[in-house]
DNA sequence: TAAAAAATCTACCACACAGTAAACAAAATT
DNA sequence: AATTTTGTTTACTGTGTGGTAGATTTTTTA
């Protein structure tokens, strides 16, 4: 075994402890929250002592950034493999159905919309923030084009679109309609989609 | 000047540091969220030490609990005041409306989307819940009405509508747009209601 | 004005939790 | 096998904060 395949293994364990952490952390924050998750929780969750988890994170706030840069990643390359022929429209709703369905099975919810503190907490991280924009940037472009294609409204500035698409992810109404309904998942995410798409109103004529 | 007089006097002394207390703690909320919002941040505020505030409220969370509920109570108010002849879907445009002038005048959110801790909390106040179902019973009996009057669609179910209109008032989505767009309240308010109600998708045909 | 009562504040406690130092164990290297 | 190196853990520190006891001031009553 060579020196360069041991390294390479070792970088592999170690990345899979990575994940771990990373996936014990997802759990945690998105059951309890990021004020209620102790870095003890985490070390429990994952089997592992408190401070093995600062040989891979620095903070509890560089953890929780990177739980939320491993999210967007995958959002990013779930986009990245949709098929270029699709409409706008339909690009975006497979990505919002996609984070849904992430959240309903226990994973976090996109935008941090919980509490100011861990907003600010994460615009102060670089690696965070540049996704961020690069997703941004992207969705931008689909929405333009979702107008020029006369899908969505032009009347609505594009910051409207954006904003209410990013809310979408995180609704609190998904949340309840799991707690309160008898709906399923599919239930669930299909008229939170109508709802984002016609409105609650009935079109009038 | 009579002992009842008297009496009334203190309690109406009583009763505006109370409330100066929960304008305070309202402020502090809305700005910092409930987990960095420390007791001496609100006794600072109003003026007052730590040891007085307890002498109101029992804990952290029966304050923040009261700053809800006085919440709920105005918007009760708000609702007991609209007149009778109006159709459902203008009084819940205007209820919606209010609540989110509320919030971007500094106010709270109606929702503690905030986190799981704070929704918690305030369920086990019975003070609170009893108001949440008084209200809820209201909208849903406004909703059912909406549906009848051939406003709202038919094919939702009452659930969906209730709790996508209770998402609204703490929408992420108003925050950002105070933040990184150049629209005023009035219009962050109506492009909201617009998409709250007609969707962002054009209607085809 | 003196005594009693009420309200308010200073100074503190207890506890939870992020983060770390140093002892300890395991592996790798010679 | 001996030695170094790496990784892990136990046990701790410091800080921030909710909550409180007792001193202190203010107000009320006589």
């Amino acid at each position: 075994m060579s020196i360069l395949s041991k390294l390479s293994f070792k970088d592999q364990a170690f990345k899979l402890r990575e994940d771990a952490i990373l996936d014990a952390a997802t759990r945690i924050l998105a059951s309890k929250g990021f004020d209620l998750m102790t870095m003890d929780d985490v070390a429990l969750e994952v089997g592992l002592s408190k401070p093995s988890l600062y040989k891979h994170f620095k903070s509890k706030d560089d953890l929780v950034a990177e739980a939320m840069i491993r999210l967007l990643d995958g959002a990013q390359t779930f986009l990245d493999a949709l098929p270029r022929e699709h409409a706008p429209t339909r690009k975006l709703v497979a990505l919002l159905e996609w984070a849904m369905r992430v959240r309903l099975d226990g994973g976090l919810p996109f935008l941090p919309s919980t509490s100011p503190q861990v907003r600010d907490m994460l615009t102060r991280n670089l690696r965070y923030v540049t996704r961020v924009l690069k997703l941004n940037g992207q969705l931008e472009k689909i929405v333009q084009a979702g107008k020029k294609a006369g899908e969505l409204r032009m009347d609505l500035p594009d910051d409207v679109i954006l904003f209410s698409y990013y809310a979408r992810t995180c609704d609190p109404a998904v949340d309840y309609l799991r707690l309160y309904s008898k709906m399923n998942n599919d239930e669930i995410i299909q008229h939170m989609l109508s709802v984002y798409l016609d409105g609650v109103a009935l079109p009038q004529g």
